[in-house]
DNA sequence: TAAAAATACTCCATAGGTATTTTAT
DNA sequence: ATAAAATACCTATGGAGTATTTTTA
């Protein structure tokens, strides 16, 4: 069966006239009536009643009639959608995001970016870490991550979206909360909580840098998942932690944050497959730039 | 468009490689190939990304299959629909039904026909006058009647379903409410309610018969439509009706019915037109028969 | 008898096949 | 170097056209 089969028997079935179906085909009738009866010979229904006279519908044929309509119509839609789909207005997209990232900038995209592109349907994926999500690019489990540079996979795109200050997390009865600001050299006798993952995330890389520089090595006693734990493990009384600034958008009750000064910055940056060209992928990234830098 | 592309563009799209599919498909790859480039080209969309060593669905084409799969599928529902209207298993009927049968006779056939013929979808009109149930057949918009003979349409087939006796409904203070039987000579000096309708109904015309051959001319006081307020306005003490057995089936305050003595019976057929062959008709009508006469 | 569907046949457009080339890994 | 898709070209099926017949109201 063609959908041929299908227009010409709809055809047939709204005029009640092989002449005029015909016509309105802009074709013949003897090729029309071939083909109903090759329609009917399939499915092993007579769809029509004739007499030379008339032509009526049987009950089959009614039945068969109102699908016929619907298919076609369906596949009208199907096709609208596959364009929409392709010209990036509608489409599908899920979001990844680093840990230190999550509590802040997820909530502002979640809201942006459904707004800006209403067609798309986002889902998110907060405190993952950054190898993590290169793999979940690779494939293709997450389509746009937030994540800390540098990436070393030539595949992946990344563009930097700001730098964050550094922070230190405290628990509130900890000898340095009682200071306005933390300098990298008091970190030196302070247990520290860092980030698990192998290779070490940017954030340890970045605190083991900033206390050689300091001249001491830090000491860490623990290493967490998820961002949300190790804050809680620094309200739990386990040491501090240096994070991004935006971490602070996290409230934990017994955790005060202070700026660490000269403690430098770390850059956070929006991440795609560099060979998905969709349009709907590069419009959402160019609306992520957008609603974190909004200049 | 044809059907054909969407089944190569599925079989691609599942095997993700064009040889595998053409292998599918009974077919080479090239027409494979061409066909649903061709696809594409009709939709303006890339639904697939190829290189020599891989093909995947860009994100239109994830769209456009699961549609395409849908369509597919309700073309093989809609075969199959029409496959058992046409063998008369499911399908939509229309019973019209004359007034003095309706509260007996349709109750009965509702729950019967409905029971014996799940597949069929049943509707009711009762309350039917005659000459309307033939206009009703004649257009279509009743399947099946159930009428009093005779009806003179050679298009209508009629059949006899059994012989109702004859009551008088009276008012329950009425003077031949004291009576246990009445008989056709009682009638002589009552006011009498018929149905409405032209020509007469039969009932009409058979209470003319029998007083004519009693030897009175009876008096009418009324022409109603429905057999429901013929009973209502007996109650209201308007006159006395003589109405076929199974209208007392229907209980009205302050309406009693006695058997009328001598008064012969009237007629109920089951009829359709005789042009209509479809199964789930035939299966009906035959169910109707064996539901009023279940010998 | 006249209008309309079915039949008989003819033709050509195009779906599909074969052989080969191109391309990406 | 190789696997796989694209291209080029050819073949032949069958969809559509023309002429005619059949049917029934």
């Amino acid at each position: 069966m063609e959908l041929r089969h299908l227009r010409y028997f709809v055809a047939v079935a709204e005029e009640l006239h092989f002449g005029r179906a015909a016509a309105r085909l802009h074709m013949a009738q003897p090729p029309l009536s071939q083909q109903v009866r090759a329609l009917e010979a399939e499915l092993g229904v007579a769809l029509l009643h004739r007499t030379t006279r008339r032509v009526e519908l049987t009950a089959a044929g009614s039945a068969y009639l109102q699908r016929a309509r619907a298919v076609l119509g369906e596949l009208d839609d199907a096709a609208h959608e596959a364009q929409q789909v392709a010209a990036g207005v509608v489409g599908r997209l899920v979001v990844g995001c680093v840990g230190s990232a999550t509590y802040s900038l997820l909530p502002l995209l979640a809201r942006g970016l459904t707004r800006e592109l209403p067609g798309i349907e986002f889902s998110f994926r907060g405190e993952m870490l950054v190898p993590d999500q290169v793999l979940a690019l690779q494939g293709n489990d997450i389509d746009i991550a937030l994540l800390r540079p540098p990436v070393h996979d030539t595949l992946i795109q990344t563009s930097i979206l700001r730098h964050d200050r550094l922070v230190v997390a405290v628990p509130d009865d900890h000898p340095l909360a009682a200071r306005r600001r933390v300098r990298v050299a008091q970190l030196a006798d302070v247990d520290l909580l860092v980030h698990a993952g192998r290779p070490h995330s940017v954030m340890h890389a970045e605190v083991v840098r900033l206390c050689r520089q300091a001249g001491f090595e830090p000491r860490f006693r623990a290493e967490v998942g998820e961002t949300s734990t190790l804050i809680t493990l620094v309200a739990g009384g386990l040491g501090a932690a240096v994070v991004p600034e935006p971490v602070t958008a996290l409230p934990i009750q017994g955790v005060v944050y202070r700026p660490l000064v000269g403690g430098g910055r770390v850059a956070l940056a929006v991440a795609h497959r560099r060979d998905r060209e969709e349009a709907h992928l590069r419009r959402a990234v160019e609306a992520v730039r957008r609603l974190v830098d909004p200049s």
